[in-house]
DNA sequence: TCTGGGGTCCTAGGACCC
DNA sequence: TCTGGGGTCCTAGGACCC
């Protein structure tokens, strides 16, 4: 059976979000930071266009963004993810099958009614009417050339938002596509492919067969179709297995089947930079408490249990002087599998008095939780302790309590006071999702 | 002065086993 | 002196994604 994939993605997602409360800035420049306010991390149109770029540092941005008055805001992850749910469950009602593939993009599968474009039209006008985001959507026979598709309908307004790889005349969009932005080649396959790299000609009978244009005896693969036509066990060689079903996407061959079920997660990390320099036991001590506490809270919400966890410190990326830089971790086997804060916080206590060493001005803190199983799962070990039943309990308590009155209003001891190491966030939009008081107002007229 | 926070998968190499 | 040919498991590191 032939297979139709969809990628429906939001343009510029958490700027679009900001914009959905605020219409006014329709058209004008805008720009979202990470957390501590430290790099952009999405930009209008209008943005891009005065030349700030993706993950530029917002410091060196700033002389543009105050030079042309662009509207910039922290990030506010609770309601990007409030949107992002609202988008998904609208998309859902129009197609069979559907993977939330990221807080901004969803694969689908389109029903075989040839009539897949019409669909994706369709999909775009109710998520701008229902939810006020603008999304494009690729279509193809494949995730990798959906993918391409989506990316071309971005790119290219004149396609109404809407771009379908599925016919035979996709060859012609993927003579022009660049190879670095095929979904899969990063930066340093992309430097790897286009240079000129003297082992691509080692095994010149296979490239008999590419058919590829040769460059002064040698190769260069520039465009999504010149990847295409690569020899597969040279493909197999230098891009691992991952790079050959890649390959064979875009031969229109799927590979890489829609996931609509959730995987259970291997792994759960919480870290932080800090706000300012953090140089004290007592200090790392609190942030890390607090990444429990958040840790502890993610496994319970999605009712998992860890039993490994691993605690991390370290300095500034950006030093210059190698005596002032040092990171390290430490990880402890838990007796048992649990979600238990205060347990949680203990064992992570105990790690981080192995790893600190004074003297360094340190950056960054986290903990990393594994070995996750479902809590009905876990074995119950005697060490578990009788009181198992009371400590569930309580976290359940906390847990409702936080979920009503607003994150951390309960909070370990351990994580109690303001030191100032919490993050910036100097221009957080309103929680218009959450909060009662800061819903948005609106007039009858 | 100021540079994010999550994740996944794959491979190579070492330790260990028979 | 000779120095096999498997297998498994684990970890570190690299590459990628948003």
């Amino acid at each position: 059976m032939k297979e139709t994939f969809g990628l429906i993605d939001a343009d510029a997602f958490y700027v679009s979000c900001e914009r959905a409360f605020q219409p006014a800035l329709d058209g004008k420049p805008v720009v979202v930071l990470s957390n501590n306010d430290g790099n952009i991390v999405a930009r209008s149109r209008e943005s891009k266009a005065l030349g700030i770029t993706m993950g530029m540092p917002f410091f060196k941005a700033k002389p543009i963004i105050e030079g042309h008055g662009v509207t910039w805001f922290s990030s506010n992850y609770t309601l990007y993810g409030d949107v992002s749910r609202r988008m998904f469950d609208t998309i859902g009602g129009f197609v069979p099958a559907l993977e939330h593939y990221s807080i901004d993009e969803a694969f689908v599968h389109f029903d075989d009614s040839g009539r897949q474009e019409d669909d994706a039209h369709e999909i775009r006008r109710t998520v701008r009417k229902w939810t006020g985001i603008p999304v494009s959507v690729g279509i193809g026979p494949t995730k990798v050339l959906a993918k391409i598709a989506a990316a071309l309908a971005k790119k290219r307004p004149e396609h109404g938002g809407v771009v379908d790889l599925s016919g035979a005349d996709a060859d012609r969009y993927l003579k022009d596509f660049d190879v670095g932005e095929v979904w899969g080649i990063g930066p340093r396959y992309a430097r790897f492919l286009k240079s000129e790299g003297e082992e691509q000609s080692e095994q010149p009978d296979l490239w008999e067969a590419s058919g590829l244009p040769r460059v002064l005896g040698k190769q260069r693969i520039e465009t999504a179709l010149e990847l295409k036509n690569c020899p597969d066990a040279w493909v197999r060689k230098h891009l691992t297995i991952k790079g050959l079903r890649l390959v064979w996407e875009l031969r229109g061959i799927s590979c890489l089947p829609l996931e609509a079920f959730e995987r259970p997660r291997k792994g759960l990390c919480c870290s932080r930079s800090f706000g300012r320099p953090v140089t004290t036991l007592e200090d790392l001590g609190q942030a890390v408490a607090m990444h429990c506490a958040r840790g502890g809270e993610k496994l319970r919400r999605q009712r998992l249990a860890a039993s490994h966890l691993t605690v991390f410190i370290s300095t500034s990326r950006f030093r210059q002087n190698p005596e002032e830089v040092y990171s390290a971790a430490a990880s402890w086997q838990l007796p048992f599998p649990t979600s238990y804060t205060p347990g949680l916080i203990a064992a992570a206590q105990s790690l981080l008095e192995r790893v600190y060493k004074p003297g360094f001005v340190y950056h960054k803190a986290g903990i990393f939780l594994s070995d996750i199983v479902p809590d009905t799962e876990r074995q119950q070990s005697i060490l578990a302790g009788i009181d198992n039943e009371r400590r569930v309990r309580v976290m359940s308590a906390v847990d409702e309590i936080n979920r009503r009155h607003g994150r951390y209003t309960v909070r370990p001891l351990a994580a109690s006071s303001e030191r100032g190491w919490e993050m910036r966030r100097q221009h957080l939009s309103p929680r218009y999702t959450t909060r009662i008081d800061e819903v948005l107002r609106v007039k009858a007229c």
